[in-house]
DNA sequence: TATGAATGAGATTTCATTCAT
DNA sequence: AATGAATGAAATCTCATTCAT
């Protein structure tokens, strides 16, 4: 607003000035706050209101950072994404050997952390996706990522009657749904009882 | 599923006089429509306004049936809830054999037919309880008693790092999720390639 | 209320046949129930659906009869203003002797009695009179009424600062007052109590 | 009263920032724009509407500083029952002398002048109180304090028939009454005439 | 004469977004 | 960069009255 203030102008100038420090932080105290948010009341019920006090700001802020509640939801769920991406990435092959299944009880271990931190927006977006939220969309695509990477991965030998394409989407899916209830306290069971069954369903299904 | 149902019938009074017959015309009419609207919109997206237009009557109308949108959802979702306990209560007992798989092949396609029909409200009902909703809670209940009704009626053999609670709960929420990705269209598949995949997928896990 | 009235003597036709018969019984019965429902709610807050509730019949009946729910109090009000007016025409001379006095009291009891009766509608005319409902006017004339005849009647001596219409005004509306808070039940007192006390206050008011 | 009232000034938050000075003088606007429109069309035909074009401000704002039209009028009544408040406590012990009667006239001026201030709330509570709202009774309990504290303060000799609690309610209720039928227009004449009639009637019943 | 379903205008309330400071 | 007041479009809900039977 002050004339005197270059510092709006440069979208070239990468110097971490105070200035931009302070507006850095400010737009991630959103990002968290709409984090809790969005994770306890969803993406229709959450309101920038509430979003505002949970990040103890003023609403004239918020619109300073995000163009709109969904532009806030967006910029989540990129950041959720690029964390499934690594996952994806990092995918061992699956092997019946013991080094082969300790590599995959390993991965869904990462996995299970990963949706310990932000299962509550993979459950948002899946509300999101239902109904024809864009930002859901891409969420999912990770997720279906997912599934993709098994398939390519997994060799299922073809057997009659197993699809590896439906079959990994199958269990895949089952290894998200066992984590989102054990995430919300609905199964009680350990990490590691969870994680044995898995690993014993998924090679069950797979080696024979 | 059975033609006929007395469950609707007697409501509060038993005359059932022909100007009952219109009123009760007409809630089901608010049903009806009810079910397209949150079926395409969510439960919060969904608006008074687009079940009335669905039903092709008045506001009005609508507040003389159902004493709130929530209330009308509440409706719909007892509704399936019933039928998920028919099924429930159909689960037959999984045993390795040819008559054992197609028992459970045949059960499985009851579940993808019921789901087909019903899958968006049991969709939306996910959403609603994921965010505190009563009426989610119940509807979910109900696919909860479906993995105790499997826990119960599975037998899985007792190996080690195979909880059967565990077991069970993972690959009824994995017939659900197919069934959603089929359902939705995500997963090109037929339904024989499916229901195959599944009973191969869930006898693997269980016996072996 | 007697089932014998010839009073609202058909327009036309003077027959008391069965048919009009069963038409009066049901107006009654709007009329009781208006002035139950009046009476526990006020003008504004009542709703005709409560009046067809409380006189157990249908809507479509209560516009047979009346023409809008003004329409049925300011028939109720009618009513009561024709007691109000037996009364006004009754008002005996006040005097300072036993008998004058005894007369009065009299007088005070007939008008408690009215107003135990109908102090409820009375009050919610009051209620309608003060927003410009042209109904409350006219229930307002008749207790307006009572103080004119009251002004005409009591022969209050010249007295300097005694002004005989703000004093008779004054009086009529403190009896109008005790009475209701005496049928709400906020004066805990008998009807002799009540009775003595007034009688006491106007006479020494009025005689010196 | 006291020009200067500390009571409004602090509601929640002790900074008298000039933004904070910005919606208290709304607040205010819409406390004056109530008074208005519940006097004149009372409380249950008053529109947020009407308050709002009155107040001449936008709906949203309305529920910004109230939580309803009820959470409006309970304001208002708050701020009249703090004025007769002041009122009881001021009131004269009521001697026949003189000076005492010249006490209770000037009482009585400033009961008058109170009433023509915000007798139009007075009366709308009335209406409220009649048909059980909590603010009405709040209201109709602050004017059963002022004969409470004439019944305590005006020593009725004990005559035969003249109950203080009664006589003194009675008295109280009269003077309101002929305050209202003043301030309403219905009454022509002075304030004078009021008053000493007023005063008059009170130390006739009081003083034999 | 009576019923009860249906209507629709109008009231209340919410909340994403903008604005003045 | 930040604040918090204000806006107004849109949603929910109510209820006097009409209509078909």
């Amino acid at each position: 607003m002050t004339p005197a203030q270059p510092t709006e102008a440069a979208p070239t100038d990468d110097l971490p000035s105070p200035l931009r420090a302070r507006g850095r932080r400010t737009r991630a105290r959103f990002l968290e706050a709409g984090a809790i948010v969005f994770a306890s009341k969803g993406l229709h019920a959450a309101r920038v209101d509430d979003v505002v006090a949970v990040a103890d700001t003023s609403h004239g802020a918020f619109y300073l950072y995000f163009s709109s509640k969904e532009d806030l939801f967006d910029s989540l769920v990129a950041e959720v994404a690029d964390h499934l991406q690594e996952l994806i990435d990092d995918l061992p092959p699956i092997r019946d050997t013991p080094s082969g299944r300790a590599a995959l009880r390993e991965w869904l271990a990462r996995f299970a952390e990963l949706y310990e931190l932000y299962g509550a927006i993979i459950r948002t977006w899946t509300e999101a996706e239902l109904f024809g939220d864009r930002s859901g969309q891409r969420g999912n695509d990770a997720l279906g990522g997912l599934a993709a990477a098994m398939t390519a991965n997994i060799r299922i030998p073809k057997r009659s009657g197993l699809d590896p394409a439906i079959a990994s989407l199958a269990l895949m899916t089952m290894v998200e749904r066992v984590n989102y209830y054990t995430a919300t306290g609905q199964l009680q069971a350990t990490a590691d009882e969870v994680l044995d069954t898995l690993v014993d369903v998924i090679a069950a299904a797979v080696f024979r």
